[in-house]
RNA sequence: CGGGGCGUAGCGCAGCCUGGUAGCGCGCCUGCUUUGGGAGCAGGAUGUCGGAGGUUCAAAUCCUCUCGCCCCGACCA
C-alpha cells in the first residue's frame, strides 16, 4: 500500500542539484528567464523577497551613517580606462552604447543612427563614475568621510548565466566611501563586511565565513578584497558579499584629493562593497528542499498561510468564519478589518502582521482542493501553514505545519496571537541558522597534506589547511582539483604551520572549495 | 570566441529519413463528481511548424541562406 515517494521538485537535490535549483525557482514562482539573453524577470514573489532584503540591509547601512544616492547607468568609456587593473577586469564583459537614435533602415527595420562621440558603457560597477563625483565633492578633510550607497542594476555580459547566481543584468547595492586615512578606510571595509555577515546570518539564516580574498581572487582595482563565504547544500561555496579596500587607487585615477589637517593636498582612501540578488540564490540553495523553496521567517513576504478545509457549504461557512477569527487573533482585529475591506470579494485575504517589515498572513479562500493549496504555499516556501477543518473548528484548535522541518503540531485556538506567531517565527529562524551551521561544520575538514586535501575536495565541502599564499600554487591547485581559495578566514588558530602544498612556513589557514 | 545540439500549441515533445488533412502528454477552459497530502469522468479551445528564399501539382518534411536559444570548454557578484 505504500505510495511511491513523490517530490514536488523533480529531479531531487540528490539526483541533479543544478537542475533542482532551476526547478525550485520555477515552482516557487520567484523568477524566470527573460527573452533577453542572460537576463531574468524577477516575478512578484521573488521581488518581494528582494524588497525585504533591501529593507533590512538598508536600515543597517543607515545605522552606520551611510546615505543613499543614485548615479548614472552610463559610464563614459574614458572613465573606465583610468584605473589599469579595473579596465583589465571588466573590459571583457561590458555592454557598450554607441548610438542615440534609431532610423528606418533600407529593409524597413530600425537601425541605429546618431553615433556618439564617446561610447557609453552600461555600468558593470560604479567606482569610476562615483570617483568622478567624489573628486568634485571633496576638497577638505572636513568633507570626509563620504559614505554613499546606491541601490541599482548593473550589467556584466556573462557567457554562462544562472538565475540569481549569475545573470547579465542584476540588482545590487554598491557602497562607496572616501576617508581621510588608510586606517579609517580599512575600518569601514571591515565594518561593512560585518554588516553583511550579520545580515546573512540574522535575516537569511545563512552562516558565513568572513575573511580576506587572495590576490588572484580580489576585485580589479582593489588593494584588498574581503568576502563572506557560504556553503550551499551541494557543499559548494558561494561568495555572498564582498567589501573592498581600494586604497588610493581610484582616488589617484580620478584625482580625489583633499587638503588635510596638515595643510597638505593628499589623495583620499576609498572603499566599495556590495551584495546582489545573488543573495536570493544563496537563500534558495542553503535552505530549500525537494518540496520547494524554504524561506526564513524574517524575509518571507508571507509568514503564514491559513488553509481552510471543508466539504459542504455549511462546513465552508463555519470554517471560513473560524479562519477569519484565527487571522484576527494572529494579526489583530484592526488589521483584519482593514484587510477585509481592501480584499472584499477576493479569494485571498491578505492581513499584515507588520506593515513596516511588509509581512503578511494570507487566508486562502480559493476554490479547489485543500491539498493543492498546501502544495502551493509549501512550494513557495511560506514558513507556516495553518490548516483548519471542521474537526478543528469543533475542537477550537488548528494544525500548524512548519515548512522548514515539515513538522505538524496541534494548537488551541486560544494560543494564537501576534506574540505567539512572532515566537514561532523566531524559533524557526534560529533553528534554520543552526541547521545550516551544523551542515557546514559537518562538511568542513582540516587537512595536513596536499594528498589529504585532494581526497577531501573530491568528497566536497570546505577544506581548511595551512596555506602560504602564492598565485602560482593556487593556479596549480585549481588545475588539479578545480577548487579555489574561497577565503582566508579572520578566525585563525594562531601560531604557524607548514603550507600543505609547498611546506613553507605560514601563519595563515585558508579555506578551499569548489565554488559557484 | 572554439566544439556540439535544438527551434512544431502556454510547457515538454513526436512527426522530418521515405513530401500528401498538424499530432501526443501536461497545463488551460466548461460541467458534474470530488476535497484532512499531488483526484475522476465528459466535453472544449489553442499553431504565421524560428525567419527568408528556392525545388515541387503539393514543403514541418528536401536545398540554400539567416536569426535565436541551449549544452560543453577559457572569465565572473
Amino acid at each position: 500500500m505504500s505510495k511511491p515517494i513523490q517530490t514536488a521538485i523533480k529531479p531531487t537535490r540528490e539526483e541533479d542539484y543544478p537542475e533542482w535549483y532551476q526547478q525550485v525557482i520555477k515552482a516557487s514562482d520567484l523568477a524566470e528567464k527573460s527573452v533577453v539573453r542572460g537576463c531574468m524577470v524577477i516575478k512578484p514573489w521573488g521581488y518581494a523577497l528582494w524588497e525585504n532584503i533591501m529593507r533590512g540591509m538598508d536600515a543597517m547601512f543607515k545605522a552606520t551613517g551611510v546615505k543613499n544616492a543614485y548615479f548614472p547607468l552610463f559610464i563614459p568609456l574614458s572613465f573606465l580606462e583610468k584605473e589599469a587593473a579595473h579596465v583589465e577586469g571588466f573590459a571583457k564583459e561590458c555592454a557598450v552604447v554607441t548610438h542615440h537614435r534609431l532610423e528606418k533602415g533600407p529593409s524597413g527595420g530600425l537601425v541605429p543612427a546618431g553615433a556618439l562621440a564617446e561610447p557609453l558603457v552600461v555600468r558593470p560597477t560604479s567606482e569610476t563614475i562615483i570617483g568622478e563625483s567624489f573628486a568634485r565633492w571633496i576638497s577638505s578633510y572636513r568633507d570626509l568621510p563620504v559614505l554613499i550607497n546606491q541601490w541599482a542594476n548593473v550589467m556584466r555580459w556573462e557567457m554562462r548565466t544562472r538565475l540569481f547566481l549569475r545573470t547579465a543584468e542584476f540588482l545590487w547595492q554598491e557602497g562607496h566611501t572616501a576617508h581621510e586615512t588608510a586606517q579609517e578606510a580599512q575600518e569601514e571595509t571591515l565594518r561593512m563586511l560585518g554588516v553583511y555577515a550579520s545580515f546573512a546570518e540574522d535575516f537569511l539564516a545563512v552562516p558565513v565565513i568572513q575573511g580576506r580574498k587572495t590576490e588572484s581572487e580580489k576585485f580589479p582595482g582593489a588593494d584588498t578584497t574581503y568576502a563572506i563565504e557560504a556553503m550551499m547544500q551541494d557543499r559548494k561555496a558561494l561568495q555572498a558579499g564582498t567589501s573592498h579596500n581600494l586604497g588610493q587607487n581610484f582616488a589617484r585615477a580620478f584625482d580625489v584629493k583633499f587638503l588635510g589637517r596638515d595643510n597638505q593636498l593628499q589623495h583620499c582612501w576609498t572603499t566599495s562593497w556590495g551584495v546582489s540578488t545573488r543573495l536570493i540564490g544563496a537563500l534558495i540553495m542553503a535552505h530549500s528542499d525537494d518540496e520547494g523553496l524554504v524561506l526564513p521567517p524574517r524575509v518571507a513576504p508571507t509568514l503564514a498561510a491559513i488553509v481552510p478545509i471543508f466539504k459542504t457549504d455549511e462546513e465552508k461557512e463555519r470554517v471560513l468564519a473560524y479562519c477569519r477569527e484565527l487571522a484576527g487573533a494572529l494579526c489583530g482585529a484592526e488589521r483584519l478589518a482593514a484587510a477585509e475591506k481592501r480584499d472584499a470579494g477576493r479569494e485571498l485575504l491578505t492581513v499584515f502582521t507588520d506593515e513596516a517589515a511588509c509581512q503578511k498572513v494570507v487566508l486562502d479562500m480559493r476554490e479547489g482542493r485543500a491539498v493543492e493549496k498546501h502544495y502551493h504555499w509549501e512550494q513557495r516556501g511560506v514558513p507556516f501553514r495553518l490548516e483548519v477543518g471542521p474537526r478543528d473548528v469543533d475542537k477550537s484548535a488548528f494544525v500548524l505545519k512548519t515548512r522548514f522541518d515539515g513538522s505538524k503540531t496541534f494548537h488551541e485556538k486560544g494560543c494564537a496571537s501576534p506574540g505567539w506567531l512572532r515566537e514561532q517565527a523566531d524559533q524557526v529562524q534560529a533553528r534554520m541558522l543552526e541547521r545550516a551551521r551544523t551542515f557546514r561544520e559537518e562538511n568542513t575538514v582540516v587537512v595536513e597534506s596536499y594528498d589529504e586535501m585532494k581526497a577531501a575536495l573530491a568528497q566536497g565541502g570546505f577544506v581548511r589547511c595551512w596555506f602560504r599564499e602564492d598565485p602560482e600554487v593556487e593556479a596549480r591547485i585549481k588545475e588539479e582539483t578545480k577548487a579555489t581559495v574561497r577565503v582566508i578566514p579572520f578566525e585563525q588558530p594562531g601560531g604557524t604551520g607548514k603550507c600543505v602544498v609547498t611546506s613553507r612556513e605560514t601563519s595563515e589557514q585558508a579555506i578551499f572549495a569548489l565554488a559557484y
